[in-house]
DNA sequence: CTGAATCCGGCAAGATACTG
DNA sequence: CAGTATCTTGCCGGATTCAG
């Protein structure tokens, strides 16, 4: 069990502005993720978050500590260790979470469309007309 | 139907950043439960959202907009009229907005005292211990 | 009444460099 | 490996003022 995370794990364009649902900060949906299936290493998830600087992934889970959502715990070996796990409060997140992504998932291309809808008003008779 | 809004409609202090869970910018979850039984007006929304400037509405209302979530309607009459209405897609949004609030609501004791918790760390062993 | 224009402070987010 | 320190930039939210 708990295998490698892919880095191909979030669409590329993740977390996206798109979705109206937002779990705590930018990257917090996604950690939550990728301690859905048991504990990760501080650099293992800065694999699926491409480019996340180590303050800003830092940042995000220290918020995520104080909000009672996940744990901390160092290891004192000859390699350091720390790891981060679902707490029970965390992993209650994940039902709203399914929904939140089910409801983004089905409404997607009229998010899309409405954007688009948005960006050109029809012939000039936009807000001014 | 459609009473008037009422000025304490909200908590004191909501919008909360207890809650990890948010529907598109600062305001934009208490102004879809404002239009929730039907279409209101600008100044109509500016009563239970206490203290909200025109400016910050308005972002708030045109950002609803251009996602589709609601829609704006002005009317040409001697006093000026414009209102807004959840569009279906902003209606589709009642539903996950409904489990993100029984979540808050059934956590939120676990939440105060996460956060508590993590305000005055136990004896000083804390991050730095 | 329903905004628009302007200005401002604070904070989020990232780049970069450094540390036990 | 798992961060911290510092700096910079951009955006968010709000105060104030003005306009159709």
């Amino acid at each position: 069990m708990n295998e490698r995370l892919a880095p191909d794990m979030f669409d590329e364009l993740c977390p996206s502005a798109l979705s109206p649902i937002r779990f705590g900060d930018k990257w917090a949906g996604m950690i939550i993720r990728c301690l859905e299936h048991g504990p990760r290493r501080f650099t293992e998830l800065r694999i699926p978050l491409r480019g996340i600087t180590a303050k800003v992934l830092t940042q995000s889970l220290r918020g995520l500590e104080r909000d009672g959502l996940i744990s901390r715990t160092a290891y004192n070996e000859a390699v350091q260790r720390v790891e981060y796990e679902l707490t029970p409060l965390g992993r209650s997140l994940l039902g709203p979470m399914a929904v939140a992504c089910a409801w983004a998932e089905k409404h997607w291309e009229e998010l899309l469309d409405a954007r688009e809808a948005y960006e050109t008003p029809v012939s000039g008779f936009g807000r001014t007309g």
